[in-house]
DNA sequence: TCGACGCTAGACCGTTCTGTCTAAATAGGC
DNA sequence: GCCTATTTAGACAGAACGGTCTAGCGTCGA
């Protein structure tokens, strides 16, 4: 057995670390076996040693980027206690992502349109989607709005709009423009929660009215 | 030579239409010149007899995607005369769009997922996003705001995150959201562009008073 | 000391890939 | 009918693909 602290990486870790960095830049299918294994170090028996097959290997380089996103993700969040400050905290974790010159857009949104329908991309994909989407209808439900999940589609189509203009168009500014296109929504669906308490109150008056008299 | 106007389909158009077809629905690296001539019913020599090569293959599906959405954008705006109709007819194709079988996302985008930085997609994808700037800002500038630059900015951002939101969660209720965000962003750049307006005047009246007392 | 575990080097297999080539058939314009 | 352009079927080449297998090496815990 050996031990987690060890020196000197293991052969799994640096397959993995070889493999994010070639299928995010190269894309999935364009990087064979033998590339990876080269970057890696290693050889070809200990990728099949630590993994089932290419499949097995592509599951884990997905997964590890999405929880290590979402981490990020979440730290970025954590650091605001205002409600629409942890929505606009998103945006600019986006940005400091796309500033990164290895930036190449959604890992996800990459290999799904290299991939079946069937395939672990997808189901990984999949996974990814719903944590995209709990993630803004809790951030959206905790800033009040009167239609969270109206709010909620809207901040998900801004966030997905700046990751693809970020990849598309190669500059990080995509970020700011989504923040401002965040703002303008929040500021519209308060606009509208607020209108919905006076609408309310005023119905609840009108009834108290009616009560009393009646 | 043979006229364009012939009864049955020339050897290169059948291959584009099943390149179109299977380059689309499972992406570029994954689909094999076998495949391609299997389906198109033509044999191989007829596909190096009419193409340099695979890459000039994928460049001619490209280019045949973006004239074909672009002509259809067009139509689409070209229905109506209100500047502001014309921005939200754009959605209203997304929509449409999104509404097919067979939709699976923005082709250039797929395909810079799996190809290189110097690829012929990657080439392809440039000439697409130029074209997509273009028609947003002009379209901004038709619509007199104070600052087209940063509308057509958000408004391919909107379009953009349709694109993508469509493609990963199968739904083309996100041509709704994203006209929606339209329609509060040309709200809001029409408030802004009546308050510089209002100050423009205000600062043109002080001046002229300056220069009548002066 | 020994055996299990992690790992290595590399040969090897069958398949699939893009692309070439030959040789013959089928048009259509003149 | 002739000439050229187009198309056919299929064998073939060379490389890359994912994956298997063997033989052996070091390390570390029991």
């Amino acid at each position: 057995m050996t031990k987690p602290e060890q020196r000197r990486r293991t052969a799994k870790q640096r397959i993995l670390v070889a493999a994010d960095d070639l299928f995010y830049s190269e894309g999935i299918r364009s990087v064979g076996i033998d590339r990876v294994i080269a970057k890696a170090g290693v050889a070809k028996g200990s990728l099949y040693y630590s993994f089932a097959g290419k499949d097995d290997l592509v599951c884990e380089y997905l997964t590890n980027r999405h929880s290590k996103w979402s981490e990020r993700v979440a730290a970025g969040i954590a650091a605001h206690t205002d409600p629409r400050a942890r929505i606009l905290a998103v945006y600019d974790v986006l940005g400091a992502l796309f500033a990164e010159p290895t930036y190449r857009g959604c890992a996800f949104m990459n290999s799904i349109g290299e991939a079946a329908p069937d395939s672990v991309e997808a189901q990984a994909t999949k996974t990814f989607r719903t944590w995209v989407h709990t993630l803004f209808l809790d951030l959206a439900t905790d800033v009040g709005a009167a239609e969270p999940q109206q709010l909620a589609d809207a901040l998900v189509l801004i966030y997905d709009g700046a990751v693809a203009t970020a990849q598309m168009d190669a500059t990080p500014e995509a970020a700011r423009t989504a923040r401002r296109l965040a703002e303008l929504v929040l500021d519209n669906a308060r606009r509208a929660s607020v209108e919905a308490t006076v609408k309310r109150e005023r119905l609840i008056s009108v009834i108290d009215e009616d009560t009393t008299s009646g």
